[in-house]
DNA sequence: TCAAAAGTGTTTCCAATACACCCATGG
DNA sequence: CCATGGGTGTATTGGAAACACTTTTGA
């Protein structure tokens, strides 16, 4: 390799992962309180520099995923790459950014094989972030907003079963905005994605809701067109 | 540094831009043949390894559009980022994908710098190309079709001051289906950000259409909200 | 006067919106 | 029987789609 190749080959590359979850309290990012240098003792978007020798990004963001929720088969999508020149105290470090999205009841703090904590934050509660991670935070928020109402990615987020009013609130979370509750069924219902499950609620101290399941079978047979979740 | 980090910092960084033109031919990709190894001789995406000093992958893609093409303010936007492991033969090398939109009119291939030849090709008869190139382009062309249908890009493409009829030439080029005449006037001149400019065609041999221009200002009101362009 | 493309209006249909009351369960 | 959230239908409106003929210019 000649030299002047030589000055091109000093970069790192690293992944964040901006994760997502929802539970009664709304929408949630997962941050990690860094336990090394740089920002050790800061929270920060979960990431990690890339092994040159076996790693892609994409499978990085996964291993990064992997190791903090033991969690597989994870919705998880390239969002864009970061490189301001002063990113990094340690040298020049590109990040390629991801989002994934999780189903909050499937993930345990305890199955995390990372020394450091992790804690679930409100979306309009984060903590200042380091590097560019307020930036790159941001910028997955609009992604997620544009996305779901293009894809049928809001499943990703609740459990199997869920009831309508269930999927209402995570729209409205996401979107930041709230739908009439019949429109949103009749929505909802017309796309024709998820299904009845025939089962309901139990012990609630109300009218129990029927629970529905996403039906990927139904939803690739749409793909032929798009459609658009305007309410 | 210790040596545990210094294996992390063994990546080169590069961009590959993939640049649209349009004509009378329909929608065009800026190719050049490679004048140095790898892929000497081959026809390839215009790219360069990024500056670790200097550069951010943006000011990248900016420098190698205006080497190529001589033209500054140019519409340039980030794809994503590619990286598998074995997609360059000198090392790890990731590359950060962008597309760019320039009116071919103000283009010309003699200002180039470059010593290599560039060429317009159509989008539908590219040559086989090098690296995962022709994964970079199908990514960028589905790309371009998301965003001409929520964003008025497509005026990037023309020139200056263009007819309806044209305009709509390009609309159809990219979304790969015809419009009625009618319809398309009523659409892109209720959205209003197209303004008449009081000028006609001359010398063709028919009736001259009126030529319009595109009205940055009155569209930024309108970003309040977002359109879809879905005729 | 002909060729070639520019330009224009109306009807039909469907999806988005707005809106208010009854139902099933547990306590 | 009451409190709590679940569940449902209709009328109105606005934008998308379908559709055919007249106008202007240069040759």
């Amino acid at each position: 390799m000649d030299i002047n190749l030589q000055a091109h080959f000093q970069a790192a590359v690293s992944v964040d992962n901006v994760i997502f979850g929802f539970d009664t309290n709304g929408l949630n990012v997962l941050l990690i309180y860094r336990g090394a240098e740089p920002f050790r003792d800061h929270w920060a978007l979960p990431g990690d520099l890339i092994d040159l020798k076996t790693d892609t990004p994409d499978s990085a963001a996964v291993k990064v995923l992997r190791n903090l929720t033991g969690l597989e088969e994870i919705y998880i999508d390239q969002i864009r790459t970061f490189g301001r020149l002063d990113r990094h105290p340690y040298g020049r470090v590109f990040t390629v950014a991801y989002f994934a999205l999780i189903k909050t009841q499937d993930y345990s703090v305890e199955a995390s094989s990372w020394a450091e904590q992790a804690e679930w934050f409100p979306i309009n509660e984060l903590p200042d972030l380091p590097f560019d991670h307020n930036e790159i935070f941001n910028y997955a928020k609009e992604l997620l907003k544009m996305k779901i109402r293009k894809q049928p990615i809001g499943f990703e987020l609740l459990p199997k079963n869920f009831t309508l009013t269930e999927l209402q609130r995570l729209y409205e979370a996401i979107l930041e905005k709230e739908f009439d509750v019949r429109n949103f069924r009749k929505k909802i219902l017309s796309m024709d994605f998820i299904s009845d499950t025939g089962l309901k609620q139990n012990s609630v101290m109300h009218r129990p809701a029927k629970l529905y399941k996403y039906n990927a079978r139904k939803y690739t047979k749409l793909m032929t067109g798009g459609y658009d979740f305007d309410l």
